[in-house]
This record gives structure tokens, sequence and C-alpha cells, in this order.
DNA sequence: CTGTTAGCGCCTTCAA
DNA sequence: TTGAAGGCGCTAACAG
């Protein structure tokens, strides 16, 4: 075991007092090169290490951000929510290129969210990764925000948080135009059965805008709610098939249902991208291993990490910071592409 | 913003000393009742909350847990590896549980490991959870424990540090009986291009043990290296059909070549599972989603988040524990029960 | 250039 | 029952 070992431990060893030994060892600035050289031996021999709970007791901010993944409301356990979960890793990565550490929790449940970790000098801001279904969870970060808690957020149904976030319009419009260009007309919209948030209106409307321009009708699946998207999108799918709804293309309003939608043809005998091509949204990592592979708008989640660790990092210096908006770009893979397979990752 | 406010604060305003606040707020032993109310009522209208770190260096132990996924020593920016993550949900999901704040961070280049944070008092213990292939990491992380780090993980290639894992030779044994009780015959073994590690041998020799007994042929598919487990899998599978090797069935090590291997059979055109059954192991989540849904053997990831985090805290706590094994169980689904595609989740 | 002296905010004996 | 005083380990003024 590690003997806990002091800067007096070093200090005694160097023969010189405790505050040169915190000076040598910090940026050497006043310290003569001799004393400096004879406090880095002993500290090397000792194996000494400054307690970090101490340094940042004393010097001000924490150095930390915790992350919090929202997850549903009646989730049960951990979420698996690919996109969340791959821009957490991606926040991580971000923070540790700041030189800050992160302190991660998932939470779901109403009545048990913790939001106080500025007040309680745990971490110096809160970055809220969600799924726009909880409500609750979203509210208690505002609130927690208006007592004076630094937040920045991803996937908020409101703006009652500083958010960043994908540029849903124009990503949904670019996957419209894409299936228009590739000779689909009847191009269906299937959204998720929650409808009351930003993205999913913001990819609606990129959707209309783009059937508009061409004169194309807006054909829009039926609200399913399930308790997972691609349960969602399975579901609204069949409802299509079964209502007789002619149509050769579906746009779904993110990666999980497109997935479910996948499913539903094929049980249905219906060919992808022969009969019905379709494409995604997210840019979740499995969405090349669907067979066939899974067109998607992709979001640039390593920039949106990134983002998201400079916001929190300039809300908690209280500096002024305009939210970025981030990209997509379409990934075609054969799910849309009948006549050129090749695109496919693998 | 909220004003840094002190004990020392709710004393003044309570009318009492500071040393008295503190009993007060902690179990209350020792105050009167009425001197208590007070100093509640005081605490409450100036909102105090204790800085945790004050109270951390006064009291030992840092009540953190730092959990650290070690990727592919190659891979740019952030992991994806959808095992990993689960059980990162999952582990911290349980140390909340337990009431412990999370650490988490993303490690893969060689030179860049860190693994001091009990010398740093950032933390109490150390969670490693990774993928075997990063030899280097191991390695690191093996060498901090001999220096008094405390740590458990899941995933090491060998037995340098106390592990949680999978009953791997079981749960491989109850695959292949069950393609065999299917009415399999020619079943390949597809492991992954990276041999070298424990989870793989112990797979490796369920399939052989069970193959041995009904005296069935072991074939086991190429080894590919490639950047992911999808493509190994993906290639490997190519390969066996270019080769002409007959089979009915294909026992992939883990889900990521499974997911590739149903990708290959898919463009061949062979239907699965009528022509070639399918069943991975580990239990991803997205598995189900694959068409036709992949059969596997799932571990309990949750069992297992919760074994970590019990694991780390009798470490940390130098309390003897053996540690256990998790157990895994065959989820039937399309992609191996041609006659029962029903069993699918969706 | 170096050492002494105050704290950071809290918990915990020990007297009163 | 309460308060005063002494740390936890470190940083940062201020003297020497």
């Amino acid at each position: 075991m590690v003997l806990r070992c002091t800067s007096f431990d070093v200090a005694e060893k160097a023969g010189v007092s405790q505050s040169t030994v915190s000076k040598a060892l910090r940026d050497g600035e006043g310290v003569g090169a001799e004393t400096r050289r004879r406090v880095l031996e002993a500290a090397a021999t000792l194996d000494y290490r400054p307690d970090q709970r101490a340094v940042s007791l004393r010097s001000g901010p924490t150095g930390r951000i915790a992350v919090v993944i929202l997850g549903d409301p009646d989730a049960r356990g951990a979420p698996v929510n690919l996109l969340s979960m791959d821009l957490l890793a991606h926040v991580v990565s971000a923070a540790g290129d700041r030189d800050r550490a992160v302190l991660v929790s998932f939470q779901h449940d109403a009545g048990s969210f913790h939001a106080s970790y500025g007040r309680d000098r745990i971490a110096d801001g809160i970055i809220v990764i969600g799924t726009a279904r909880n409500s609750a969870g979203w509210r208690h970060f505002a609130r927690a925000r208006s007592h004076g808690e630094n937040v920045v957020c991803w996937g908020s149904p409101d703006d009652a948080l500083p958010t960043v976030r994908c540029d849903n319009h124009a990503g949904a419009a670019t996957a419209v135009r894409h299936l228009v260009a590739t000779g689909r007309r009847r191009i269906v919209f299937l959204g998720p059965g929650w409808r009351r948030q930003h993205a999913h209106r913001d990819r609606r409307s990129g959707y209309v805008s783009v059937m508009n321009e061409h004169d194309l009708p807006i054909i829009e699946a039926r609200e399913v709610s399930a308790s997972s998207r691609e349960t969602e999108g399975y579901g609204a799918t069949l409802d299509l098939i079964d209502d007789d709804v002619p149509f050769d293309a579906i746009f779904a309003a993110s990666d999980g249902l497109a997935v479910g939608a996948l499913q539903a043809l094929g049980r249905c005998g219906r060919r992808i991208p022969e009969d019905v091509a379709v494409v995604g949204f997210d840019g979740i990592g499995s969405a090349s291993f669907t067979v066939p592979p899974l067109s998607t708008m992709e979001q640039d989640v390593s920039l949106a990490g990134r983002h998201l660790v400079e916001a929190i990092m300039l809300v908690t210096a209280k500096a002024d910071c305009s939210l970025p908006v981030v990209p997509s770009t379409l990934m075609r893979r054969a799910s849309s592409d009948g006549s050129c397979p090749k695109t496919s990752k693998i």
C-alpha cells in the first residue's frame, strides 16, 4: 500500500521548508536551481504526489465537469441510448484534452435527480445529455440552473437551458433531397411517438419544405408509442403497410426508428432499397451494421462533444458564448442506394 | 450565482459556533433540540451545503471510484465498443446505489495512460473496463496495482489484475448445444483476429468440448485482423465462403463478429437461418435489431456492474474477496431459429 | 531566494 | 450542551 506522504515529508527529506516544496513542484518560480533539484529528487524518491483535494480546496474551482445522462423516465437500470453513450465518450475525451476530470451519472427517476454539483463543490459545471422524453428531468436541471448551477445540454426538448444542437432542419432537407434525387416520390416521414421536441419539429419541417419545393405529397406515419425507438419504428411501418399506403421511401427522424422500419419492411417482404429506400438521422455507429447498411444523416458527435465542453467552461467562467450548431452529413449506404451498393462502409 | 456560504455563515445566523453547526447538520448528536432546529433553519434559509472537498479532505477516503475504459490502441478519438459502454452504464448505476461518485476516462494511447487516482487522492479505486487488445494498457494498470492502486477489471486478457468475468466456457457450450439441438452439424467457430486472451480461449474450449461430445467436426474460420470486430467477422465469413467450406451454422465469439458474419452471409445470398444459423456472444443491446435479430449468449451486464463496484469497494477496504463469475443466458432469436421466429423480441 | 504565517472549509477532540 | 482550538494537505501572501 502507498503510505500517504505529504509535502512536509518531502520538505524534511530535502532539508527545506514545506512552502518551498510547493513552489518548486509547481512552476519553480522563485526557487534556486539547486534547491529545486533537491526537492524534485526528494519528491521522486518518496514518490510524492499532491493530494488533489487539498489543492482544489485551496485554489478555487474543482477542475471537474459533471456529465448527467438523462434517460427515459421509465428506464429500468441503465439506459441504452446509443447516441447518448457515443456523445458521452466524446465529451469525456474532449474534457480530458482540456484537463478536466469528468464525473458521470445516469439519472431517470423523477424524485431522485441530483443537480447540486456546483453547490456541493463536486464539479464546476454540468453537461446534461438526454433524450427529450424526460420532461421532469429537464425541468429539474432548468431549475438548478436558475439556482446558480452552470448547465449546458444536448437533447433538451425546449430552450430552457443553453443547448448545443445539430442543424436539424438543414440535415433533414439534405436527406430528403437525396431521396428525391434518386428518384423517390412517395416519401414517408417517420417521426417518434413523442413529438413535443425541438429536434423532431425541425427535422419534420426540413422534410416538409423539400417536399413542397418539389410538389410532392406529405405522407406521415402514424404515431406509435412504445418503449424504444426501434419498436416505435417497427410498429409505425407495419401500420403503413396495413393501411395500404403506397410509398417508395422512408425518412426516419432517428436511426432507432429507421432500424425498426428496416425490420418491419424485411418481415413484410419489401426489398430495400429496390422497393423502399430508407434514410435515418443521428449517426449511431451501429447503423452501418444493419442489413442492409443504413443511410443516415450523421451528426458530428465528436465536434458536439468538444462544443459542449467548451460551452460549459465558458459558462462556468461567466463568459458569454453563443452556442454553436453542429453540422450533419449524409452517409449514403445501401439502404437508400440500390444502384451503388459499394458506398457501404464494408 | 450561488454565493459561497460556509458553516461559519450558518453559525453566525443561528447564533451558535461553527462546530455546533457541523454537529447539528451531521447526526445531531450532543446538540440541544432547540439549537439544532435553529441551525437547520439557518442552513435552509442560507441554502447552505458543505463543500465536499473539505469534507473529504478531513475525513479520509474520497468516496469516488474511477472507471477507465481501455480502448483499442489505434482508436482515434472516442471508442465505440458497445459492451464496454453498456457495462459502464451499469457500473455507474451500481456505484450510485452504493453512494459512490464515478470519474470516467477513456484511455487508449500508450504513453498517456493515467492510473494514479489513489495516489493523487482523486478516487479510492479504479475499475478498468476494456477489450483485450490493448496490451500496453493492461500492463500499465497491472503495474499501477503493484504500486498500491486499488484496481479491479473486466476484459483483461490475463490474470494480472483481479477480474470479474463471464462464465465463458459454459456459455459457449450452451450456445453450441443449442445449435446441435436444432439440427446443425457443421458448426463454424468464428474467433477474433487477436487470440491471446482469456475470454476467447474459454469460449473456444466450450465450443470444442461440445463438438467433441457429439463427434462433430471442429471447423475454425481463418483469422482476419481488421479495425473492428464487425469487419473481422465480415472478412472471415467471406473467406469461408470463398474457400468453399461447407457449414450450416456459425458460433461467433462475440456479437461484433456475428454481426459482420450476418452481413457477409446476406451479401452472398445465404439465407439466415435456413442455410446458416448464427449465434453470437456478449449481448450488446443492438444485437436484437439486426436483420434477422441475432441469437446470442447474453451476459448479465447489470450483475457484472454490481460485482465490479462491490469488488472495488472490498479491495479498497483491503478485505478479501473472491471475484464472482457472471452467468450468461441464451437469447434465442431468429438468426438461429427458423422454425420459431416469434421468439424474436420484436 | 527562502521560511514563516495565514488561511481554504470542515470535522473532532477537549475544556468549559 | 456548547465553544475553542487544532488539524486534514496545500497555496499564497508576506517577511526576512
